[in-house]
RNA sequence: GCCCGAGUGGCGGAAUAGGUAGACGCGCAGGACUUAAAAUCCUGUGAGUGUUGAACUCAUACCGGUUCGAUUCCGGUCUCGGGCACCA
């Protein structure tokens, strides 16, 4: 019988569907739950790529395991369905970009059908269904009201010739990525997250999370927290004083001068007469490069002396007052206190303006400021202290004046919610005209649904392409006039509580019932990209608290174990793209090979987090093993040396490959787990007898990385019913012990012999052998035995001189 | 520049509470089957010396250290990948 992978791959599709075999019935309290969930798609054009299914196996695998191993598995698949490609498209085709994205969306499924991934495929999530965004809208609305959503006026990149604003990704040196136009930086009308609220408990959970080490890291860095001081410094002569946030206090006697952010409100208020064109001069050429700009100008640092002066609290001394644009305004306090002598770009800034650099570490700053640690000088009552105790003493010696305070800082800043675009959730928000009252729509008003446009064409204006829609934009509430929100939400809204809705996807009536996101929540097992590291997992984990708080759901984070699959080069080491033509199509690799060996295939490339380049030949090889395999089941010549009795010869190999298969699945190391069933086939091909049992056992550990091939084999040996439910293979520890034992003998270290011993043998014996080797004897012949190392079964280690 | 991670055969990769480096697969070579080829099955395969089925030397990016023993631990250097961008 020949491996027909087309017809068999068709048949258990087929019957896989029909009987809706993977639908989980979340209901079901009564097993132990696992929830194991891929990072839904985004829908492109393109359809899958072969990225795609290394994720989807991995999980797919897991899934499968849990099910045979007993328990309720929740393994769902949704799209992420809104977005600026089909935006895009839909511009230049004028068809609505839902039509576009649906089809897409049948596109992927039939995709991920093909490739036997186990989903429950009735829990599918589209965000750009109404039913589906009708909840994000309502969480939205839900923080409105809670203020954590509010609108502010920030900078955007707007292209007067698109008449849009792009995205940073769309802006290509200062232009347009399509048309190559001027991009200018122009505020506007924006929703503001606070995200900024939940900081310290962004930061704070993370430690418990099972997530790899790097994206931790990340999301800390991203979070930026940094525990410091807050400094009162008074302007000379005025009633005004501003604060200044450092990490450093222990430096305040250090500090020679002080510097604003450009855009600081009291510049304007304490500039001299003198001063004044000069500063109004640079805060204009400031004001007029983009973040970017202003990053590059950089390694130059600019300022200029406002004329005015402030008063160091702890020693009333005076140092002048500049505004420079290495200072940021939207950090800390938007002011520093600057001492060159231990700071870096304070020392940079100091040289260029001749400014004086003051140690208070007795250290050598003629090349670099010095930035480590020692004991203090120059400092009063903390010399001969050191950062630590200096920072403390000065900190509470501020807060005894009146002058400082104890200060946590973060980077993390309010996320920019809302997109000038149509193809998005509408913010479900509108603006009475008379009073600017801003009112957020009732519960029983949502969804608030996209209008049909007769075209998508940007506005002209920047804003929106809803603002064409008049009927809809434009209401009557309550017999008053008033305007609905026509900015959109960001493609990151959909995504951040999607997980939370499969549980309960048709629920009508709230975001899902309250007993089963307890039951089912947190989800157990999420792998995705690791791009998403920062922005979508940390969003996520922002909305997860804000329900958290809310009641919602009562679990503190989302996601218990996250894993980041890695990526799959072309066949050259280099990214895929259709530019450098190394792309790998799914489709053509299940029409030639199978999905079971590509599958096997991406399982078997490496461990399933590195970046590993695509090989062909690899992809051969996994479906030979796959033939392999099923010639075991099909051919005479194997099928005749199945026996009812077991001659234990097959029992090491067997419940070793049981237990290394498992626990490598538990740990996603599939390559070393596909690896071991290598193993054990080969074995079984140089077999006399078979064991029947470990011969009908092995295909359910197969199965998981080889579904379909699986369920023949297992409808091949006779079972009636799929494989899906079947009890997971158990392995015998006693059967793991091996009685005689090989282990090396090295002199010096150096490998001379390998001997076989009894297991826990008795030291002295195993001595007695390894010294009667041959080879050990050439080795120590005429040399002084100083001693003999042994390690209990593993090694003797003889030192000669 | 700073933070994180990784460097092992011709290739993808195994093996780290320190204990026989190179599992498994790919590729290559040889053999069996065949009129022949493909497929399949079996065997060999880090580099080198050698009396070529003895034995030895070298080898886990590079240099040094700890140890009876280091791919594994420590210090330094280099390269690659990812992240951040003056965060006071």
């Amino acid at each position: 019988m020949n491996y027909d992978f087309q017809n068999i791959e068709k048949k258990w599709l087929k019957v896989w569907l029909e009987r809706k075999e993977y639908k989980c019935n979340t209901e079901d309290f009564s097993k132990p739950k696992y929830y194991v969930l891929d990072m839904f798609p985004y829908p492109s054009g393109q359809g899958l790529h072969v990225g795609h299914p290394e994720g989807y196996t991995a999980t797919d695998i897991i899934a499968r395991m849990k099910r045979m191993q007993g328990f309720n598995v929740l393994h769902p698949i949704g799209y992420d369905a809104f977005g600026l490609p089909a935006e895009q498209y839909s511009i230049k085709m004028n068809e609505h970009p839902e039509k576009f994205t649906l089809r897409n969306i049948d596109n992927f499924r039939r995709q991920i059908q093909m490739l036997g991934f186990s989903y429950d495929y009735d829990r599918e999530i589209r965000t750009c269904d109404p039913k589906y965004y009708k909840w994000t809208q309502w969480i939205f609305a839900n923080m409105f009201s809670d203020n954590l959503a509010y609108v502010d006026y920030k900078p955007v990149n707007f292209c007067p010739e698109l008449g849009t604003v792009l995205a940073n990704e769309e802006v290509i040196n200062g232009k347009s990525e399509r048309g190559g136009y001027d991009v200018i930086r122009m505020p506007m009308r924006q929703w503001m997250l606070k995200i900024t609220s939940y900081a310290d408990r962004l930061e704070e959970d993370l430690k418990d999370l099972d997530w790899p080490n790097s994206t931790k890291e990340m999301q800390k860095n991203w979070i930026g927290k940094s525990k410091g001081t807050i400094v009162n410094f008074q302007v000379k002569g005025t009633d005004y004083t501003f604060d200044v946030f450092t990490t450093r206090a222990d430096t305040l006697f250090g500090c020679s001068y002080c510097c604003l952010a450009p855009e600081h409100p009291l510049v304007k208020k304490i500039v001299s007469k003198n001063q004044e064109k000069e500063v109004n001069e640079y805060i204009e050429k400031v004001s007029h490069k983009s973040d970017l700009e202003r990053t590059e100008l950089n390694k130059d640092k600019t300022g200029v002396f406002l004329g005015a002066y402030a008063i160091n609290p702890i020693n009333n001394e005076e140092v002048p007052i500049f505004i420079a644009d290495y200072v940021l305004g939207s950090y800390g306090s938007g002011a520093v206190m600057a001492v060159p002598a231990h700071d870096e770009r304070d020392y940079a800034f100091s040289k260029k303006y001749n400014l004086p650099i003051k140690k208070i570490i007795d250290c050598d700053v003629t090349e670099n400021a010095f930035t480590e640690d020692g004991p203090h000088i120059n400092s009063d009552f903390i010399n001969g202290l050191n950062i630590e105790e200096g920072k403390k003493k000065i900190t509470e010696k501020l807060i005894e004046l009146g002058k400082g305070k104890y200060k946590i800082n973060y980077k993390l800043r309010d996320w920019l919610f809302s997109r000038q675009r149509y193809w998005g959730e509408p913010i479900p928000i509108y603006t009475y005209d008379d009073t600017k009252e801003m009112e957020r729509l009732k519960d029983s008003e949502l969804p608030l649904v996209l209008p049909e446009l007769d075209e998508y064409k940007p506005s002209g204006t920047g804003e929106s392409p809803l603002v064409n829609a008049k009927d809809w934009v434009n209401i009557v509430v309550n017999g008053r006039k008033a305007t609905r929100e026509t900015n959109t939400m960001p493609q990151w809204a959909g995504s951040c509580w999607y997980y939370l809705r499969y549980i309960d996807p048709n629920n009508d009536n709230e975001i899902g019932r309250k007993d089963l996101l307890d039951h089912w929540l947190p989800v157990d097992l999420y792998i995705g990209g690791q791009e998403h590291a920062v922005l979508h997992l940390l969003y996520a984990r922002f909305w997860h608290k804000y329900l958290y708080d809310k009641g919602i759901v009562s679990t503190k984070e989302p996601f218990k174990k996250l894993f980041h699959q890695g990526m799959i080069l072309g066949e050259n080491g280099e990214k895929m793209s259709k530019s450098r033509g190394n792309v790998i199509n799914p489709d053509d690799i299940v029409k030639n090979f199978g999905a079971d060996s590509l599958r096997l295939y991406e399982m078997f490339m490496g461990p399933l987090e590195d970046s590993l380049p695509w090989s062909n030949k690899g992809l051969e090889g996994a479906k030979r093993f796959i033939e392999r395999v099923f010639r075991l089941y099909t051919e005479d010549e194997f099928k005749k040396r199945v026996t009812k009795n077991n001659n234990g010869s097959l029992d090491y190999i067997y419940n070793y490959t049981v237990k290394k298969v498992t626990n490598d699945f538990e740990n996603l190391q599939f390559n070393t787990a596909i690896s071991q069933m290598m193993i054990f086939v080969n074995e079984l091909y140089k077999a006399n007898e078979i064991y029947e049992k470990y011969y009908v056992e092995f295909v359910k550990l197969f199965d998981c990385v080889c579904p379909f091939v699986g369920e023949e084999i297992w409808s091949i040996l006779g079972h009636k019913n799929l494989i899906t439910y079947e009890k997971w293979p158990t392995y015998d520890e006693s059967k793991l012990v091996l009685n005689v034992i090989k282990i090396a003998v090295q002199v010096n270290g150096k490998l001379r012999d390998t001997i076989e011993i009894n297991k826990d043998e008795d030291e002295e014996k195993v001595k007695e052998i390894a010294l009667k080797s041959e080879n050990v004897i050439r080795h120590t012949e005429g040399k002084t035995i100083k001693k003999v190392i042994y390690v209990k079964n593993k090694i003797v280690n003889i030192v000669v001189i």
